[in-house]
DNA sequence: GATGAATGAGCGTTCATTCAT
DNA sequence: CATGAATGAACGCTCATTCAT
């Protein structure tokens, strides 16, 4: 039998119904109740509310990066590069769509905040390919100059409002569309 | 002395403070103190907190609509009118930065999300001036053959990226910039 | 044109809303509203909505037991008399069922107890109608030796229950069976 | 030590200030610091309070009955089984004072009415050996060929006032005059 | 470790009462 | 006289957090 580990049990059941419902139609007795724990087991795993959806946000981040570097090849020209970034990141919140409306219900709340402004002052950890990969475009004159907030923006900003609109169920991405519209988004940031 | 009307008292205060905490960090009761009047008094214009909400949305939404239609002209050509649609809501939201604030807050609620369903359905009254301008874009073969939803994602999200980390201080939007950022929208959808 | 007098306006309306929704289903606003006042006029006339209430009980009482005296004839034997109250009573209540509603809501109230002591301690002006004749029956022994207060009850309780099912519909009194019950209870206290 | 069990002080202490003060002066606060538990502890054990309310209508309704019930025996004469009913009902409310004061205040209330009518339509449990005994007592002539109804009335009503009077403490209910007060009842429905 | 009964501050909402007009 | 906008105390109810078991 494999160990069902509650903290892994409060985490996922916390996913879902913030996921879902939001921050504030997810009490700790629903996410006690779906983990199938009592409430007062959650806070030996974490210290409290918002420190269990800080770190939840904090495992997705991993894994998303963990997946997005999955065949990164820096020697790979930019383009290209930003493409398998692109693809990637598009890919990864269309499997993962619990993950994707979690980010979203986070960075939509005065926890986001801070983490937006740790990745403009560098600070992030796996954010700094994304980074990199804008700044080297500037430098090779690939991309056009403007500031990197505004590179970011051009560059991922519509994945995230195209993957929004899939889950709600208004486009259906398929491999083709994926492709095209991160295409279109490097039309977007290249000189 | 201009008469202070409670109930535009009322709209500002909610206005301000759901724009900076958001729907759930903004109790009535401070909503009433900050607007110097009591709690009492916000239900003698609106009907309970969700309605103050929605009027509130709606009130931002006409005035928003109000402002990009103003020097449309649909007889011009299409770049033309995305570029003054694209420069006039960046500059709205740059001037009136608490409306944006809680347009986001807005959409990222049980409220928003039949909104975003009645543009896709094209009910909305305001917003079919997007819809019917990358309609005529694809029609006339100057924008990619993309899906509605997913050109409407390049062309805005964008410049709700680049509003927000304007507002949050991460970079300076002038009037140069808000040019060639969006410029930089339309190069992401022109074919 | 007749002049439609405030006070009468609010007094109709506030005994027809309270009669049907208890006084706390009537509140002044709605009061008001009926009676085509404003609210504040309401305090014109009565003191608070705890005088507004006591003093249509008083109103009531004052037209019932007029009724009642109407045609009784204290030279009477006391049997005779008893049934003239008697069917004076429920032939008032099923012709006035928003007054017995009324007294019915009061009575079971915080401000009913206090007129209930009046009556025992015979300090209400009309009511002494009722003690003197149950008296009178006690001394003369036509009817059973028991105090006061249980022959009012085996006398009065009744017309109250079957009053309340009439108007509930549960049963329907007409002149005929109006007589019955009234000899019914006479039955019960007499010797 | 006895454990206090919560549910059981929650219930007496609503039951002692609904008795004394009514469904609208004894709210959820002022029941939780007699019971001596925080308000959110209610809700552990009842739904709401409309279910609070009506729970403890039904615990009193059980042990009532119970003790009707107790040395009923169905095969004695219609006259005696009466007494029975009667002085048990009488002695019950004498000695649960509290009881009688809740069931008075339910009966008169948005709650009370649907459990009239279920009682009219025969569709309560335990008020069936009420009915029946009333039927027999038709069906055999030795009572008076009056509605069920009336006959309910001019056999309880009495009951109820003389309680309510002897609770208020304007008589005194010792066994003799209880029992020559249901007999003076039993003069009311006898043929 | 694990539990869930217990808590009470805080929420949205109502309404008797006041008072400037 | 008459109004009704304005008030805020008080209500029923929720839920993050604690702690005895």
């Amino acid at each position: 039998m494999e160990k069902p580990d509650k903290r892994e049990e409060i985490v996922r059941a916390t996913l879902a119904l913030i996921a879902v419902h939001g921050f504030h139609g997810a009490p700790l007795a629903m996410i006690a109740d779906r983990a199938g724990v009592g409430t007062g087991t959650i806070y030996l795993y974490f210290e409290n509310k918002d420190m269990l959806i800080a770190e939840i946000y904090k495992d997705i981040e991993d894994r998303l990066s963990a997946l997005i570097m999955e065949g990164y090849a820096p020697e790979k020209p930019v383009r290209e590069r930003f493409l398998h970034l692109g693809t990637a990141l598009l890919r990864y919140f269309i499997e993962n769509p619990l993950d994707f409306r979690y980010l979203e219900q986070f960075h939509n709340s005065p926890y986001g905040v801070g983490f937006r402004r740790d990745y403009m002052l560098g600070q992030k950890r796996n954010c700094n390919v994304y980074r990199e990969l804008l700044e080297e475009g500037v430098d090779r004159q690939v991309m056009k100059n403007l500031p990197q907030a505004t590179l970011f923006a051009l560059a991922f900003g519509p994945l995230l409002t195209v993957t929004r609109d899939h889950i709600l169920g208004f486009i259906s991405l398929d491999d083709s569309l994926i492709v095209r519209t991160v295409e279109a988004c490097w039309d977007g940031i290249r000189r």
